[in-house]
DNA sequence: TAAAAAATTAGACGGTGTTCATTTTCTGCG
DNA sequence: CGCAGAAAATGAACACCGTCTAATTTTTTA
């Protein structure tokens, strides 16, 4: 077959990372494939190539679409708020990744080859998120030390990600931890305190 | 072929144990292979599965293995050391991620699927590490505290833990953070001043 | 309507994990 | 020593996977 009139070669790449998005939610990382991804949506395994490049390409869209609701949900929990705002985007950061368990799980699971760097439009999704994040430190800094924000903002975030990520991955249930969001706060108040 | 006279049973599982790890650290996760492991120790395929039961079984006791050697590496660290001590440790823990790159991640990267839970000898090991940082956190803190040192141990291993983590895997090379270990480091620091 | 361009296909290739009937080797007993 | 049974090891078979590309089909262009 050729071109079908009904796709354009945008909405066919829009289609492939929305299916593979919701088929990595489904079944995880480790079983995700591209053949199914095709399947799926009625064309061949070829076309996925074709239009993706590759499967490391591929993997790259649908994390970065991963990103864009992990953000859309961040600043959709800040809207309005004027109270605790970092402690909301914490809450919200453990929400998205239980809410998309395998998709969250997936942005930490692949990695490029060694030698290869992240596309610019990837990388600028990782630092949208992380500019929210620099925002809402640096309006919980006394206001003398707001030049620290982002290199705390950075901090706090691997301190988050770290809770989440051993709430996630069980071993917090191991270590008879029950209420990983909690420790995370602490922590967070602890630095912020601190500073 | 049947016995081969020159290795029991259990010599046939470390050999196969050791080879996996040594495999899994020039190869990474990704690219780790049984058959591999096999052909190297001049087995078939057939005898890892009849000896590790599974695929998912030879990554539990390769892991366990890096476990192993993770404990060993920071009880050697701490050896003799009389300040610092839980700094020393936090260092240690970076070490070893960066020196065993590979085998570190794959700590990360294998899950078992969602039903099962890891034997008792691989939990055991992550307890073990685990028994160490709260013994350095229980001595950090001023003694009414001390019953503090468990739970502030969990948080303060995945507070170190999302700090590597963004260490090895790029992230906070994006985000312009050059000394990971320093930013680690202040935010023990700040929640054991807050204790 | 014919030619050029674009899109799509599907099969081939080399790899993977997994299973299991078969073969080889070892052990112990008569 | 010979032989039977147990233990160990094999490797082919199966169903997948990502990747590539020659061939085909459709659409567009001239």
């Amino acid at each position: 077959m050729g071109r079908r009139s009904d796709h354009t070669r945008e909405e066919l790449h829009a289609m492939i990372v929305r299916e593979g998005h919701r088929q990595l939610s489904e079944v995880g990382f480790a079983r995700f494939s591209a053949r199914e991804v095709a399947k799926q949506i009625g064309y061949s395994i070829g076309t996925i190539y074709n239009v993706m490049g590759s499967l490391d390409a591929l993997m790259l869209a649908i994390n970065g679409h991963t990103l864009d609701l992990w953000r859309a949900a961040l600043e959709q929990r800040l809207e309005g708020q004027s109270e605790n705002r970092l402690a909301q985007a914490i809450a919200a950061y453990f929400d998205f990744a239980a809410q998309h368990r395998n998709a969250w799980t997936a942005l930490y699971d692949f990695r490029l080859p060694e030698n290869e760097t992240p596309p610019a439009d990837y990388t600028a999704r990782v630092t949208a998120i992380t500019d929210v994040v620099v925002r809402e430190v640096a309006a919980a800094l006394p206001t003398g030390r707001r030049d620290q924000a982002q290199a705390l903002a950075r901090s706090l975030l691997a301190t988050v990600h770290g809770h989440c990520f051993f709430a996630m991955n069980g071993t917090f249930r191991l270590l008879g931890e029950t209420d990983p969001l909690a420790a995370a706060l602490a922590r967070v108040e602890d630095a912020v305190n601190a500073a």
